[in-house]
DNA sequence: CGGTGGTAACTTACCGCAGAGTCATATTGT
DNA sequence: ACAATATGACTCTGCGGTAAGTTACCACCG
C-alpha cells in the first residue's frame, strides 16, 4: 500500500543512501573479495596494505569485509587458505607422477607455470615477511602450509641428492630453499615478460637446464 | 656561577629532564642509528617497522632521527647509500678478478658470504617489497642501486652462457634473474641457520655446484 | 495476484589508537 | 656564551575495527 512507497527513506536525515543488496550472495563476494585481497596482499604485501584499499578495489565497502572475514587477519586467512588448496593439489599430483630427478623438476616448474599463469602473487603470500610473527594466531598456520609445500619439495630435491650420493639434511634444506627460489624468480621474471606463454617458458627451462646443468631432457618433455 | 645552578630547570614544570648533549658526535651516532635501521627494515621491512622502534633499539630519541635524517624516507635513503657502498664495492672487486663462469660465481658468492656475515640483512633492503614503489622519491634510486647489481651480474651470466653457446639476450636476462634468487635463498637460508659460518657456507656451496651442476670446481675455491 | 514480515546483503559515519612528523625547550662540551 | 646535541610532549593523519541504519530479496499468507 502507501507503506511501500510511503517508505520513500533515501532523503530520510542523513541514511546510508547506496545500502542495501546488490543480489551477490555471500559466497561469490567471499571469493571476489579474496581474489582481489590475494592480488594486493602478494604484491604490495601484509602490512603494506590497508582493509579500506582492497575493499574500494573489490567495489564494496569496509565493514563488509569485517562482517565476511572479521579481521584483517582473518581475510589474510582466507586467502592463504584458497591458495593452498590451488597450489599444493596441483603440486602433490606431479610429485604421485612417476617423473624423477631432473625430469620431476621440470614437470613441476611446467604445473606451476601453467598454474600461476595471470595469478603469479598467489605464491608470494607465503612467503610476505611482513604477516606478523607472533607466535600465535597465524604464525602457525603459515608454517603448517609452507611447511606442506617445503616436504614436498624437500622430497623431491632429497632424492635427487640421494642419486647423486649426498644425503647431508643440511644440505638437502638448502637446496630445497634454492630450488623454490629459482621457481619463484621464474615467475616473477614470467611477470616482467608478459607475451611468454607457459609453453614458451617450459621450452626457455629446457635451454636454460641442458646449458646449466649439461643435462639432456628426455624427449616430449617440452609442452606440444 | 649562581645562574648555572639557579637555572635548576629539572623542576620547572615537565621540562625534558634527559636532553643535553652526550658527547657523541653527529657522525658518529649517525652511524650507528643507520647501522640499527638497517637491521629493523632488512628483517622486518619497511611498512612494517616504525621510527619510534628503531630509536628504542638506538637507545635515543625520535626526533633525533627526524634531525639528523629528515623523514623515514630519508632514514632508508641512508641505509640504502651505507649498503651499496658495501655490497657494490665488493662486488666490482670479484668482477675486476681473473675468474670466469662458475667459479666467478662462487667466488662472488664467497665473497657475499664474508660480507654479510653477522649483518646479512643488509642484503634484503634491496628486495623490500614494502618500500612504497611511489613513481617519485625513493623508487628511481632503488632502481638505480638494483640494476648496478644486475649489470654485474648480467656481465658475468651472459659470458658464462657464451662460452657454453647460447646468446639468446631473453635466455641471460632469465638465467641472471634465476642466479641472483639463488644467491638470495643462500643467504636467507643462512639467516635461518644462524651457527654457519662464510666459509662452511662457501664449502656448502661448492658441494652444492658438483651435485647439480656436475662440475668440477679447481682446488683453492673452498675457503679453508 | 498484492501485501507483509523476516533476513541477508550492504552502507555511512564514527571511535580509538598507533605511528609519522614537529616544536619548544633543556643540557653540556668547548 | 654559544652551538651542537638531545628530548618530552604535542599534532595530525590513516587505519583497524564497530554501531546502527538502509535496501532488496523471498517465502508465505490472504
Amino acid at each position: 500500500m502507501a507503506r511501500t512507497t510511503t517508505r520513500r527513506s533515501p532523503s530520510a536525515g542523513s541514511g546510508r543512501r547506496n545500502a542495501g543488496t546488490k543480489g551477490v550472495p555471500r559466497a561469490d563476494r567471499e571469493e571476489q573479495i579474496v581474489e582481489v585481497a590475494t592480488e594486493v596482499f602478494g604484491t604490495q604485501g601484509f602490512a603494506a596494505t590497508s582493509v579500506g584499499d582492497i575493499a574500494e578495489r573489490a567495489g564494496i565497502s569496509k565493514p563488509l569485509i569485517y562482517n565476511y572475514f572479521g579481521s584483517k587477519e582473518g581475510l589474510l586467512r582466507a586467502c592463504l587458505h584458497r591458495a593452498i588448496e590451488i597450489l599444493a593439489g596441483e603440486f602433490e599430483r606431479i610429485a604421485r607422477g612417476d617423473a624423477v630427478g631432473l625430469e620431476r623438476a621440470l614437470r613441476t616448474l611446467e604445473g606451476t607455470f601453467v598454474l600461476l599463469e595471470r595469478q603469479p602473487w598467489i605464491w608470494r603470500l607465503f612467503f610476505d615477511p611482513t604477516i606478523p610473527r607472533g607466535e600465535q594466531g597465524i604464525a602457525a598456520e603459515l608454517a603448517l602450509y609452507t611447511d606442506r609445500f617445503t616436504a614436498l619439495a624437500e622430497e623431491g630435491v632429497g632424492e635427487m641428492m640421494r642419486l647423486a650420493g649426498n644425503e647431508d639434511p643440511r644440505d638437502v634444506s638448502a637446496l630445497t630453499a634454492v630450488w623454490m627460489s629459482v621457481a619463484d624468480s621464474l615467475v616473477t621474471w614470467w611477470l616482467d615478460h608478459p607475451d611468454e606463454t607457459p609453453a614458451s617458458m617450459t621450452a626457455r627451462c629446457v635451454r636454460l637446464f641442458q646449458l646449466v646443468l649439461g643435462a639432456t631432457l628426455p624427449p616430449g618433455t617440452t609442452a606440444d
